[in-house]
RNA sequence: GCGCCCGUAGCUCAGUGGAUAGAGCAGCUGCCUUCUAAGCAGUCGGUCGCAGGUUCGAGUCCUGCCGGGCGCGCCA
């Protein structure tokens, strides 16, 4: 029996009790089951009949009292007791809980997938960094994040599309393309441009790939710099998501927008609407009638589109390709422009609440390891890879909520120890595979899992096991409605901890030549089980399950 | 000045209004001739920044204050 099974068996017993007439209340849509902290509170817990007793004008315990009775009832619960303030704690049979088990094996890799979000259409946009430079620890950590929360929502039945927003027009590719074209005459870098030794790597690429480039008169030049410039740079971005595991679905030139004209369809729409006036030569847009505290620009006085004005564009370009939800995640450097994107799309007449959606993430910094010279002084994304690892360095990034500024201690991630927690989870895996490595070594045959006798799964260790893995499905959903990946780690981590435990306390195969146990069948399947979980788990955040360690 | 985020054990951080606030690390004490000790057990450690308020119940919600981070451009 899963904690939402139970859920469906709560809310039949308050059914029961008022189709009885021994409670007057609406049946609520859904009940809360949580396992309790402390063992003597029971499996699970529900405070059902304290939040039942004031629209029924009863008392709590009064409440508890009569749900308990139909809840009793109920095959798979062996027993329900009142405690506390109104709280329900019920104990499950062994066999309902160990009957988990054959839940796990049969859902296979998709355990933990639910339909909870299954109708809703997202687009994910995140990193979208420029392509004038080389990611850094903030765009990583968006890359980790961003990849975890697509797969997360798309494990709970959302339809996702990813998204990069590359930035290829406007005054930082110019100050860009000025740069290469400055680094490759040998001249000093403008004090606005672009610094680092990338910089010189592409200005000379470009000068071999294009060997009369500097004998161009200066505008040529320069457009040479620009296009193929950001053509490496790109390359290089890409190459190095590719080698960390993030692969987005789509790729958007902001120069598209412009080519297809959709910024001036947008200026048209919202000029229609009124939203729109000019002054001091620019256009425009009166987002303080929406809760923005001033008015912005969308169209400079040169008549040059703003960013903003391209983002305004890029989003209806999001909403007319079908998705009815959009997610930005931004570095909270960027937090001044949630405001003015909710007031452009009250402007256009629709929702914020329900259409936009821009989770900030808090800034990240590293200490130890060694640092990069190549960017200048930050760390790059492949200078984290090259420290700690792929795995660590998603793992790092995304075991922290984005609304905690991170300090990443590179020694420690790059350490195989325990201190280490990806290695921690990952040992739980690989000691769970060589475990069934073993069994299978000593031809044990496990058969088939509606076989095993589950209902032998009745130590205090198995039990907490089973009921770690139960919450699997319920973490998943959570994270992903939460956009909150690291919940995921978290669990994870304490499953590890759990199995840990369990296998401290509970022998499996049999030593030397002892017969096997009775147990050993159901404590084989309770460890591939826990396998898949870990497995899905660290699927879910793009980090890597080896069966050896 | 205004806005967003943070403030929880020595350190790094979990904690979607529920019971006695947790984990890892660091410190101390134990456990390997048999399934991976990259593990486990025990112990030490807290006015949840401060003060009010809402609630049957607040680390969690509201208000004010203190401290830190990040923003407030016809840059992104």
């Amino acid at each position: 029996m899963t904690p939402a099974d139970l859920a469906v068996a709560v809310l039949d017993a308050v059914s029961g009790a008022v189709e009885a007439g021994q409670l007057q209340v609406d049946v609520p849509a859904e009940a809360v089951i949580e396992r309790p902290k402390s063992r003597d509170h029971g499996d699970y817990a529900t405070n059902i009949a304290l939040r039942l007793a004031k629209p029924a004008g009863r008392r709590p315990r009064d409440v508890a009292e009569v749900v308990a009775g139909y809840l009793r009832r109920r095959s798979g619960v062996a027993a329900v007791d009142v405690a506390g303030p109104g709280f329900l704690n019920i104990t499950l049979e062994n066999a309902a809980q160990g009957a988990l088990v054959e839940t796990i094996i049969a859902a296979g890799t998709s355990y933990g997938y639910t339909t909870a979000l299954s109708g809703q259409k997202i687009n994910l946009e995140f990193v979208s960094a420029n392509p004038t430079g080389l990611l850094h620890l903030a765009h990583v950590r968006w890359a980790a994040v961003g990849d975890a929360m697509a797969r997360l929502l798309a494990a709970s039945g959302a339809r996702v599309t990813t998204e990069y927003y590359f930035n290829d027009a406007g005054s930082q590719i110019d100050r860009f393309a000025a740069s290469l074209y400055a680094v490759a005459q040998g001249e000093q870098v403008p004090a606005d441009g672009y610094h680092g030794e990338y910089v010189i790597e592409v200005a000379q690429q470009v000068v071999a790939d294009h060997p009369g480039v500097l004998d161009q008169p200066r505008a040529i030049a320069l457009e040479v710099f620009q296009v193929h410039g950001i053509e490496q740079m790109f390359a290089q971005i890409r190459a190095g998501l590719d080698r960390f595991g993030v692969h987005f679905d789509v790729y958007f030139n902001e120069r598209d927008l412009h080519r297809l004209g959709r910024i001036e369809e947008t200026v048209v729409r919202l000029r229609t609407q009124g939203h729109v006036y000019e002054k001091d030569g620019a256009v425009w847009l009166r987002t303080t009638d929406f809760g923005d505290d001033k008015d912005r620009v969308i169209v400079r006085s040169d008549g040059r589109p703003t960013y903003f004005c391209a983002d305004l564009a890029y989003y209806v370009d999001k909403r007319d390709r079908g998705f009815d939800r959009v997610v930005i995640i931004l570095g909270a450097d960027h937090h001044g422009y949630v405001p003015r994107m909710r007031a452009l799309v009250r402007g256009l007449g629709e929702d914020p609440d329900q259409t936009l959606e821009i989770p900030i993430g808090q800034m990240v910094t590293a200490r130890g390891g060694k640092m990069s010279k190549r960017a200048g002084n930050v760390l790059t994304l492949d200078d984290l890879i090259e420290a700690v690892g792929v795995d660590a360095g998603r793992y790092a990034m995304v075991r922290s909520s984005m609304d905690s500024a991170i300090d990443i201690d590179l020694d420690l991630w790059a350490s195989r120890t325990s201190e280490n927690p990806v290695f921690y989870v990952q040992y739980a895996h690989a000691r769970i595979a060589s475990l069934l490595r073993n069994a299978a070594d000593l031809s044990i045959d496990s058969g088939d899992v509606t076989a095993a006798d589950l209902s032998r799964l009745r130590e205090e260790r198995e039990g907490d096991l089973l009921a770690a893995l139960g919450e699997f499905p319920r973490v998943v959903t959570a994270a992903a409605e939460l956009r909150a990946p690291h919940r995921v780690a978290r669990y994870l981590e304490e499953l590890a901890g759990t199995y840990h435990r369990f296998y401290d306390d509970c022998r499996i195969l049999p030593r030397g030549d002892e017969d096997p146990a009775p147990e050993m069948v159901p404590r084989l399947w309770l460890c591939e089980a826990t396998r898949l979980v870990l497995a899905n788990g660290l699927g879910l955040l793009g980090v890597s399950a080896p069966d050896r360690m």
